[in-house]
DNA sequence: GTCTATAAACCGATAGAC
DNA sequence: GTCTATCGGTTTATAGAC
């Protein structure tokens, strides 16, 4: 008879995986080191994730399916347009504050590989065109026009790409400008 | 005497292994890619540069040169402050539309190796380091408080992170920052 | 003989196969 | 879980110019 399968073993690796992978980029981890740290064989890995192009695009698809149970919980007492925007940067900058934050794992991973047009490079870049067009929606239920998007963008990437001291810059930055009324305040 | 030893046969190697860098990343880039775009044994590289890591940390100064003539050129026909904080970011703006434009290499050094401490990571700091404080040092100058400096870097983060498209949103915004008087022109 | 330049050899790690 | 073929950075031999 057959062994029983370990149920969560998928979930087992790709939370090892996962971790590896923000924490020291995905180039610089090897699927040894996945398969140490997961405690599994090499042969299970191969089983669940027939290569590490799809290890690595389940890895940032879990950091979306993250980033959006992050979002939709911060969207939860947000009800104007303009709560909404501020709650999203809020949940950001917060983000950026936790212990071992090392950057946005979707721009990370297009930066490690410039030019990649593979699954994981798909993934980031989907995620990205769509947290843009969450922007440009808000803004535009906001009242405001294709610059106040573009600038909130803007902030939102130096949110992600600088120290996590700018976070607070950053975010009362975009509360005065969805907020013109609360200047000074 | 020995043989002749062909000249800027170091510069040679570090131009080849810059662009590679550059395109590339400096992780995906091996050393037999390097002589062969050089067009020299690895025993010649391995004579300029001793390591990998040296070789990284050359390119990465190349680069701060670069950008910093670059910068002291932007600078002859800018005489206040104002006017020298919207000459350098113009000139960052006017780089990442340049074709092959792939983000700072300060920047992506950093990301591809997160945490390191080694000899290009210090070089791709300090370099951010001290662009930080000249911002730092012009705004002050110009009679702008810490937040004005913070947000400035702020879009200058934004600016090597987003898409080329964003140069211009984040120049006008500079621009609008530093000069008050200009606002609505 | 001393130096340059090339090529081959090293050894650990790599992704992946069985 | 072991094995392999490949590739990583690095080092050592070898061929050739002065």
């Amino acid at each position: 008879m057959a062994r029983t399968p370990v149920p969560g073993t998928r979930d087992t690796i790709l939370t090892a995986a996962a971790g590896l992978f923000y924490r020291y980029g995905v180039r610089a981890v090897g699927m040894a080191q996945v398969v140490e740290v997961a405690g599994c064989g090499k042969n299970l890995l191969y089983r669940h994730f027939p290569s590490k192009a799809e290890l690595a695009a389940a890895y940032l698809t879990l950091a979306r399916r993250e980033r959006e149970r992050a979002a939709a919980e911060a969207l939860r007492w947000a009800n104007t347009p303009a709560e909404q925007l501020i709650a999203l940067v809020s949940e950001i900058a917060e983000s950026t504050r936790r212990p071992g934050y090392r950057g946005c794992a979707f721009r990370n991973y297009l930066t490690e590989f410039p030019g990649a047009t593979d699954e994981p490079a798909q993934v980031a870049r989907g995620y990205l065109a769509d947290s843009r067009a969450v922007v440009d929606r808000l803004v535009s239920e906001l009242g405001g026009d294709a610059l106040l998007a573009d600038r909130i963008w803007l902030i939102v990437d130096g949110l992600h790409s600088g120290p996590p001291e700018q976070a607070r810059v950053a975010l009362d930055w975009i509360t005065e400008l969805v907020r013109p009324s609360d200047q000074g305040q």
